[in-house]
Formats: structure tokens, C-alpha cells, sequence
DNA sequence: CTTCATTTTGTGGAAATCCACAAAACTAAT
DNA sequence: ATTAGTTTTGTGGATTTCCACAAAATGAAG
């Protein structure tokens, strides 16, 4: 083969020159994506069959179920250690058909991939040399992509900060740097706060922004790095029922942090949902205050990652406040724990579980591991003893909150 | 008859001696009490067959339930109406036997009673008359009792108000002036507001005094007035179920205010009940703040006396201030308001009054007028609209805290 | 007026809750 | 050890709640 020596010498203005270069050579589509799966360049080429590759060019990256599976399969893993091409078979629950890949390295790093299908035919040992250098080829390309969004990464992150500190209030104004610097907008939007264990390494931050890149679940518009803190302006897809989705995106970020990097241990927390840019600097405090809650009452705020989710929570800090400068006692309460105390009874618990679970006698039970008439004579103790009414939200209410106050109080 | 000129000429040392005197020149027990009922004199009388006298003499006072049925026959209102002798047949459900009444009168009002008893004989015409000069000859000795009573009350007040300001909050030096003064003490007290439409005039404190002398549902300690506001330090007399008796006796009040002296529209609290005096300033902060609330959220805490039962309004000014400070907002809330309006539906009515009944379906369709499956389906509709789940407490608690502060905000 | 979506009401049966009563277990004293 | 008081568990049955499904009513938009 002529081509052997240097196919690829020549300076191609573009990246998608490069790709129909590769294409003509091996006599296939040719896909170049990213480290993050989005779309760099493909070749021309009349081919409808592949539906995993129609969708990733019509939406510019390739779909999320494509990226779960191959990292399911060990094809990505695999691509992330070895600079070796590697043959796919077809996945058709995803429509990946026959394929081969190579990663794109720079240094110790992967900057990118390159997808050939095979659909004409079945590339030979030759082809995958062929690839393997189209591969080294490539590097340059993709790093200069790589660089000029690094600058303009820069400035959006400047953007991002000032935002969430609140130095640009005016709308229009934020309205503009949205436009100017190119970020989608979206009309719902939420500040989210992951905090991991330790500082934020680079390494890890670019795993987050991996997974933030192919994940769809959620419209990712800006993100930055604080500390141990990873903080992301995102936007839910749909607006009927937003909160499930930010609540589904946070597990599954979970999930994937975990199963494909091996980091667990990660706080997330989600502020309000809003629809115009000022808020943004108070969604992010919120986000905050979940965590903070989260911190202080973990048993309690477990399963809860938004602030609407957070409840009374939201107003602890000043209840607290207000108990400590001895403004908030409760009676009932007081009663209960002396009884507790003197009896070795399991009141204050009891009723703590009752309320937790809704009222419900039968749950409640369970929960504490006793039987229901047992729990219900407990609920008459509780309101003999406390002269509370438990009919009345009011009242139950008053005393949770303060069950929950003293409980904090005394283990801070 | 030979005394009928002047039969009380002579001086007498005390009232007791004056009592001797009448039961000897009518030949029958004599019994002398002040406008509120507390005994002042009897005559010695070996005669255990009328309870009620024996019942007053023991506990120095008129049993209420006495008093009560005294009222309810009309034989008080007839006494304090007229100087004429009164008398009154038997009423066996209080042990009272058939007895004669006059009032003491100085210039146009009543200041005590003088009772005979027909123990051994009915009282003739000349009798009668006897006894009218007796009460008039009280009058003196009756009235030396008043100067000195306030002469003492006077100091008492100042005391009071001490107290009730926290000037004095060293317990020792409030136990030494509570001895000092001879004012009972009681293992827990609390302190009662009562509210009337108009600044209170000395007649009305006569009449609220006399009440509250009369009660026996709970012990009084102190009491003052502030323009339109009564102030009782009051004891409950159990310590087993304080806030109980404290609501019975609050609503005791107000019937005893309307249908003795037609005196209605009293908002009437109490503070926190407490052991220890220093807290007397913090009940009486505690029973201002319940009539402010009062005031604010008429409706729901309608039959709310107490600070306890206040339950989470309590704190409702502190939320009140954070909102307004913008931040507390509930996006749940928020759809639902924007919902309702555009549907003309009652989702937020609806699920206020679901709360209002303690999660109850059945209470809450009736106090709605709707069928329970309709109220089904619109809390199901709540859920979805507001993204919020109603088996959980916390979001249902904070969708109700919003709500309620909403509407106080829009109609302020 | 019609149409479509939403809301309200009706029905019936499985599941659960509630309550009274009683026996058993446990505890803290004498 | 006995006893009295409190707490837990068990049983059964009347009542209520929950849910799915369907029919009827309402009401806004064309």
C-alpha cells in the first residue's frame, strides 16, 4: 500500500477534512468525538443504517445509553488504558453496529476517540495500523480545539463566579454574557453542589466533567471547583415536574461516580429551581444550606438533596437560633424527657418515628420493631403525659421541631 | 321590742362580735362575707346541718358551685340590686337551707352580704327589718376592712408589675416579697391576659375580680390592669394536667363574663405554666404573643388559648420577618397558587384544611363539603402539580407554614 | 353547539385502622 | 419474694380508609 509511509502528512484546514481522509482510506463512516463523546468531526457519507451514529451527529454527542452501555461492556475502559484499536461488536439494544475505535492521547491522557464503523466491510490487520496512526495524527487537531475552549473556559468560569456571588444582578446583563460566551440557556434552571471527601483534584475534576458531559439527564450550563465542592449550574429538561428530574440526576451522578471512577462518600444538594438568572446566586446559597443541614441532621435529611425537599429544615438555623437565647421551651417536652428519663421509656423516640412516618400506626410499628397496640398505647402515654393533642397538627408539629432542636443542641 | 331603736349602738372590737350580736337578737346563724364572697365574720352556732355554711366557714369562702346556683336563681343580681332582705328557699343540690340575705351598701355599692339562716325559726317582718339596720351598721366596719385590704394591694401591684417587667429576677428575693405580702405560692403558675373590647373601667375590675375571687377552678395570686388588658398570675390546681385546667378555666370566664355581667368579645391567653418566679416575665411575654397571633390568624387559632397550643406560631414572626426578607419561598406553593388561579380550582384551600384535620379524608371532605373521593383526587393533584409528597410530614409542613404565611402577607 | 380535558361523584371490595378487653411480661419498690 | 403499677402483646370485630374503575358533570376553546 502506497500510503503506508505518511497518509496523513499533508495540513488539513479542518478536522472534518481529516475524517473524510480516514474514510477514503478505510472505505467506512468515520466518527471523532472527544474525551467527553462529543462530536468533533465525521465524514460524509450516505449511511442511515448505523442509528447509534445518526443520533450522535444529529445531536452533536453521543447518546447517553450508548456511553452506559459501552462502559458496561469495558469498551471505554478499555479505550482509557490501551492505544491499541479495539473491535466492538454490534450492541443492538443501543443500534451499535460493528465497529472499531481507537483513543486519542496526548501525553498520559485520552483527548478523544475514533469510531469506524464497519458496515461496508471488515477492516484488516493493516486498516488498524492504518487507524493507530490516523489516531497520533489527529492529537494536534484536538488539541487546538482542546485550547481555544480552554481560554474561553476561562472566562465562563470568571462569569460562573460572579454569579454565584452576586456581582452581576442585573438580568440583561447576565442575559448578554449567556449569549456572548455562548451558553445555552434553559428556562428552569437549579444550582447543585457536589462535596467530596477532599479538595477536588484535576483528575477528578475531569471525571465529574465527563460524566456531566454524557450524561442528558440534565442540561449542564456551567460548573466550577471550590475547594471539595463541585458546583454546577444545570438545567432540567422538562418543566412539568423538575424536581424529580434534579433528584434522579443527583443519583444517578452517584451511581456513576462510583461504579465507573470508585468515589463514593459525595454530599450532593440542589437549591431552588428558578426561571430568571438573579436567583442564581441564592440557589446556590440554598444548595449550601442542604448541605449544612445535611451535615447536621444526616439521619434526618438522608434522602433529601433540594432544598424544597428540605422542609422545615429550611428554617432550622433560626429556630435554633431562637432556642438559644432560651425563647423556645416546650412543656410537653419537657415532661416527656423527664418521664423517659424516670421510666426508661422510649417516648420522645416513639413519637419522633410516628411523625417521621406520617402518622401511620402499622409503619411506625415496624419501624420500631414493636407491635402496633403497643405503639398506641404509647401514643396515649405520650398524650396523657405531654398534654398534647395528637389530632392536632399544630401541636405535633411544635413538638417535633423541638424534639429535633434538643437533639442537635445536645449533641453540638 | 326594746333594742329596735338602736340595736347596733354600741362598739363592737370586730365583725365576729357584731356577728354574735345579730345571731343573738334573731336568734340564728349569721354569716358575713364581702362583695367577692370570702367569709368576714360568723357567729359561733353548734349547728352542723346547713353544709353550705359549714363548707364557707372551713375554706373561708363561698363554695362556687354555691355561688354559681345563687346566680342562676337570680338571688345575687336581686341582692345587688336592692337594699330590701331577700329570702331565698332551699337549695338542696348545693346543701343550702332556706335563709335570709341583705346586702351591704356604701353610697350606691354593694361591699358585702349578711346571711341568716332559718335553721330553728322563720324570720318575722320585724326580723327583717333588724336585719336591713344590721347591714347598714356593717357598713363601718366592713368598709375598715377595705382601706386596709388596699392599702395592702397597692404595694402588691407594684409588685406585680416588677414582676411582670422583670425588674425583680433574683427567685429569692420574689420568694421573700411573696411571703411578706402574704401571697400564696404554688407549685406552677402562668400568667392570664384577658383582652376586652375597651380600656377596662374600675366597675368591669370589680366585676372580673369578683369572678375571679369566686373561681375556685384555679388558685389567683396576682392580678393588675393594664388599660384594656386584665393580667392574672393564676395557679392551676393539679400539676398533672395544668394546661387543661388553665383552657377550662379561661372558657369558665368568658361564660361567667357574659352571662352575669353581659360582657363578651375578651380575648383571653395564658403564657407557658412554669415552677420557678423568675419566669413570670416570659409568661407574660408568652400571653401577649398569643393575642398577637390571635389577632394575626383569627381563624385558626380561634380556640387556641394557651402559648403552649400556639404550636408552631410560636415562631411565626420569625418566618413572617425571613420572608419577608425574601427568603423563604416554596415553588410548590407557588404552582399551586398559579394553578388554582388559572383553573378556578381550590387546591390550596383544599390542602389547608387537609392539614387542618390532621390528614383525616373523611373530616376534611365534610368540613369542605365534598365527596372524599373528590378530595382524593385533588390531593393527588396537589402532589403532582407541586411536586411535593404528602406522605411526608416535613414538605407537608412547610407547604402549610407557606400558605399560612402567604395569606397573613396578602391581607397585611 | 360540539369537543375535549378536567373535575366531581358513585360503587364495591380488599386492606387497614381503631378500639375494647384481657393476658402476659416487666419493673421498681417494699 | 411479693406486690402493685406499668408496659407489651394478643384477639376479634366494627368501622374506616384506600383504590380502581366508571359514569356524570363541568367548563373552556374552537
Amino acid at each position: 500500500m502506497k500510503y503506508q509511509d505518511d497518509p496523513f502528512k499533508g495540513n488539513f484546514d479542518s478536522l472534518e477534512e481529516f475524517a473524510d481522509r480516514i474514510s477514503d482510506l478505510l472505505q467506512c463512516p468515520i466518527t471523532i468525538e472527544d474525551a467527553n463523546h462529543r462530536l468533533i468531526a465525521y465524514s460524509a457519507h450516505d449511511d442511515y443504517t448505523d442509528p447509534a451514529r445518526t443520533a450522535t451527529i444529529i445531536s452533536r454527542r453521543v447518546p447517553e445509553k450508548v456511553i452506559n452501555s459501552l462502559w458496561k461492556k469495558g469498551v471505554i475502559p478499555a479505550l482509557l488504558s490501551s492505544q491499541e484499536p479495539l473491535r466492538i461488536e454490534t450492541i443492538s439494544e443501543v443500534g451499535l453496529g460493528n465497529r472499531v475505535a481507537v483513543s486519542i492521547w496526548k501525553n498520559q491522557e485520552v483527548i478523544g476517540f475514533i469510531w469506524a464503523l464497519e458496515t461496508d466491510r471488515t477492516l484488516s490487520k493493516d486498516d488498524l495500523e492504518l487507524l493507530k496512526k490516523a489516531a497520533k495524527a489527529a492529537k494536534n487537531k484536538v488539541l487546538q480545539l482542546y485550547m481555544r475552549r480552554n481560554k474561553r473556559e476561562e472566562r465562563v468560569q470568571e462569569f460562573f463566579w460572579k454569579l454565584l456571588t452576586g456581582h452581576i444582578t442585573a438580568n440583561e446583563e447576565i442575559k448578554e454574557n449567556f449569549d456572548f460566551l455562548q451558553i445555552p440557556t434553559a428556562p428552569l434552571f437549579s444550582v447543585f453542589v457536589f462535596r467530596f471527601a477532599n479538595d477536588i483534584t484535576s483528575d477528578i475534576e475531569k471525571q465529574i466533567s465527563y460524566i456531566l458531559q454524557t450524561t442528558q439527564q440534565i442540561q449542564v450550563l456551567l460548573y466550577t471547583v471550590d475547594r471539595s465542592d463541585f458546583i454546577l449550574l444545570a438545567a432540567p429538561k422538562s418543566t412539568r415536574q423538575p424536581l424529580a428530574e434534579c433528584n434522579q440526576f443527583i443519583a444517578s451522578f452517584a451511581t456513576k461516580m462510583k461504579e465507573r471512577f470508585h468515589i463514593a462518600n459525595i454530599q450532593s444538594s440542589f437549591g431552588g429551581i428558578y426561571e430568571t438568572f438573579e436567583y442564581i446566586e441564592k440557589s446556590y446559597k440554598e444548595a449550601l444550606t442542604v448541605l449544612s443541614m445535611k451535615e447536621k441532621f444526616p439521619a434526618q435529611t438522608a434522602s433529601i438533596y433540594g432544598y424544597q425537599q428540605l422542609g422545615i429544615y429550611q428554617f432550622f438555623d433560626l429556630l435554633l437560633e431562637k432556642k438559644r437565647q432560651g425563647e423556645l421551651t416546650n412543656s410537653a417536652l419537657a415532661k416527656l424527657q423527664a418521664y423517659d428519663e424516670k421510666h426508661h421509656t422510649n417516648l420522645i423516640e416513639t413519637f419522633e418515628v410516628f411523625f417521621d412516618h406520617d402518622s401511620n400506626v402499622n409503619e411506625t410499628a415496624k419501624a420500631l420493631n414493636i407491635h402496633p397496640n403497643t405503639l398506641s398505647y404509647r401514643l396515649k402515654r405520650i398524650a396523657e403525659i405531654g398534654e398534647i393533642d395528637l389530632h392536632d397538627m399544630n401541636q405535633k408539629v411544635k413538638l417535633y421541631i423541638d424534639i429535633k432542636l434538643a437533639k442537635y443542641e445536645a449533641s453540638h
